[in-house]
RNA sequence: GUGUCCGUAGCUCAGCCGGAUAGAGCAACGGCCUUCUAAGCCGUGGGUCGGGGGUUCGAAUCCCUUCGGGCACGCCA
């Protein structure tokens, strides 16, 4: 089924076209003034001076033609020239139909669908998840969702950051604490140990405290460095122990993931592509695309429309290392080959918005993708504490992601505690999931570009736009229908009829804009739009809920009506958290 | 300096490929629980859409300009 939109466009089209006008004019929206009509068409006016007409008068001409539609129960042509529609109830009820029959609400599926890939999380090995990777990690896993639902066929990509100093660091601090270790003889041939030397707690420690000593002390880092250098050009017992580190720690990284329901289908990093970078660099070379400046191997990516200096793409520091430009040239190398994607979408940080774009030229330039693979950059803004500047620790320090989360679970437990009898077990396992859709829902329903603060008492609250208010009005659907299952009711074979009051039809109007909403998200990458729409979907349940009863229905056939109803309100909002990468539970 | 994004109610944000009276939530105030979850519903007050100019029948939305703020600008990632 076509967007509800474009149908009513169609409809509209053909009349604008039956009275002679251009049926491009026959555009249909949402209304904006809901107190006048459902939906509107404004083409009228937009086609006056072409006609050389009154806009009231095209408008007219127009109402005319649909007078015998039945899709519409009232059209006004109103001055200057607003074309005011209200839907008949017998073709909401069809669309409604088609919708709870067809496969995803009846959204037409693409005639190509596109393979995307989406680089998010961004997470580096051996150090700890902060609350700086919670927003594309959050971000990138409903678009992910999203673009899947619409039809794509998408692969997530962690992109772990596996080849770095941090490694070093590590390898540094644990020779400082067991130097007798075989990884560290230079002499031992035989082979190492299959478990790591350090268990996952003491790892944990390690990082932090390699990492600060390096701040303080340049003779430790200049270790740590070379301790880097040596695992990357593969001396055999720092290259087992990078491997160790590697292990440990993504088994730790999936976990955090995992309690973020965040899953990525290739946990690749910049270690995958190591073996690729002398063979891309060669190439560059070869082609003339790379030349020396300033001592680095650079490739210029200036273009002529640029209004502003785009300095060269570096491929190699004047030392001849690689650096990160390097490794994510090499990845989109290694993507096309294994993968050969119509389209990459990065997420990361908004600050890095033209170094991506300096990647894409040279990847463009280079010939490393195909003319028409498209590579999209969607930079998020910072997540900000109360007084709007990036969020921190009380002392001012970098937050770790599993606090963050968990001062958020704690905070929605007290608050459950509060206000609900409900024994300790289930109250902490219903906590975890609300807190997931507070923490969440605060994040996506702000547009992923700009900034935003982080209020946990605005988030975790029980009241207006947050995600616990949508669980909680999920529950009530769900609690109504075991009723009635209770009751002997099955929601099997349930017939719809036409809706019977105001707010009912707008609970179904409001379904029906399902489709819309998804493509646009989809294709706008705009998780916001998912939860604009089910903010609005839970605010016309809600209204609708306050005024009708609903298993104290007396009449059968509307009972059962009301029920196919609120079934297919339950199926919508929970594939919409699903979309954004929360569920609800049974019971809050 | 150059580029870029942003500036909408006391606070946090939608709306931005032009349309009617600029929308929500929070906060404030007032109603609604013997009835399916009141974590809900209904209502009241609150705005020179940063300022100025322009395009247009019509501008929060497009263009120019100006003020204020964020961010980026070759060997970090």
């Amino acid at each position: 089924m076509k967007k509800i939109l474009d149908l009513l466009s169609e409809e509209m089209g053909k009349a604008f076209e039956a009275a002679g006008y251009d049926k491009t004019l026959g555009r249909v929206t949402l209304s904006n003034r809901p107190d006048l009509c459902e939906y509107q068409c404004n083409g009228a006016m937009a086609g006056a001076k072409k006609y050389k007409k009154a806009p009231i008068m095209i408008a007219n001409d127009v109402a005319a033609k649909l007078a015998e539609s039945d899709v519409f129960q009232e059209i006004t042509a109103v001055p200057p020239g607003f074309l005011n529609l209200k839907l008949s109830k017998q073709y909401l009820l069809r669309v409604m139909n088609t919708m709870r029959t067809e496969p995803k609400f009846g959204l037409e599926m693409p005639q190509h669908p596109q393979k995307i890939m989406i680089d998010y999380g961004g997470a580096n090995v051996a150090k700890p998840l902060h609350v700086g990777h919670l927003r594309p990690a959050i971000i990138g896993e409903s678009i992910k969702r999203i673009c899947r639902y619409a039809g794509n066929e998408c692969i997530g990509d962690v992109h772990l950051g596996d080849w770095g100093l941090p490694i070093g660091q590590v390898i540094t601090e644990l020779q400082e604490r067991r130097p007798e270790l075989v990884y560290f003889d230079e002499n031992y041939e035989g082979e190492y140990p299959k478990e790591p030397p350090f268990t996952e707690e003491e790892f944990g420690v390690i990082y932090p405290l390699a990492s600060a000593k390096s701040k303080e002390n340049p003779e430790y880092k200049a270790r740590a460095m070379e301790a880097t250098l040596k695992f990357q050009s593969g001396v055999r017992g720092y290259r087992a122990l990078w491997k160790h580190i590697l292990d440990v720690s993504k088994v730790d990284l999936k976990k955090n993931y995992d309690n973020l329901n965040v899953e990525f289908d290739l946990w690749k990093g910049e270690s995958d592509v190591h073996e690729l970078i002398p063979e891309m660099v060669a190439y560059m070379k070869d082609n003339g695309y790379a030349y020396i400046s300033e001592g680095a191997l650079v490739v210029d990516v200036k273009e002529e429309t640029d209004t502003k200096e785009i300095p060269p793409c570096m491929i190699l520091k004047s030392d001849g290392a690689a650096l990160y430009n390097t490794t994510d040239l090499a990845t989109i190398m290694e993507r096309m080959r294994l993968y050969s994607p119509d389209e990459i979408i990065y997420i990361t940080d908004k600050r890095q918005e033209l170094y991506f774009e300096q990647v894409f030229r040279c990847a463009r330039k280079t010939k490393l993708v195909k003319p028409e693979t498209r590579l999209k950059f969607l930079g998020h803004g910072t997540m900000n504490g109360n007084d709007g500047k990036p969020f921190k620790t009380r002392d001012g320090g970098v937050m770790k992601l599993e606090n963050l989360i968990q001062e958020t679970k704690d905070e929605m437990y007290r608050k459950i505690r509060e206000g609900r009898e409900m024994p300790e077990e289930e109250a902490l396992a219903v906590a975890d999931t609300v807190a997931l859709s507070a923490l969440k829902y605060g994040d996506l329903s702000n547009q992923a570009s700009k900034d935003y603060v982080f209020d946990i008492d605005r988030f975790t609250s029980f009241e207006g736009d947050t995600g616990p208010y949508i669980l909680y009005t999920i529950v009530r659907i769900k609690s109504i229908l075991n009723k009635y299952k209770e009751q002997g009711g099955t929601l099997e074979n349930l017939t719809l009829l036409e809706a019977g009051n105001q707010s009912e039809k707008e609970l179904e109007m409001a379904l029906v804009q399902f489709n819309t909403m998804l493509l646009s998200a989809a294709e706008e990458i705009a998780p916001h739009k998912v939860c604009a729409y089910i903010y609005d979907l839970a605010n016309a349940f809600n209204h609708f809920y306050h005024e009708t009863k609903i298993l104290a229905e007396e009449n059968a056939a509307k009972r059962e009506s009301l029920i196919a109803l609120l079934a297919l309100t339950r199926d919508v909002l929970e594939t919409c958290i699903d979309l954004l990468g929360f569920s609800a539970p049974e019971k809050m």
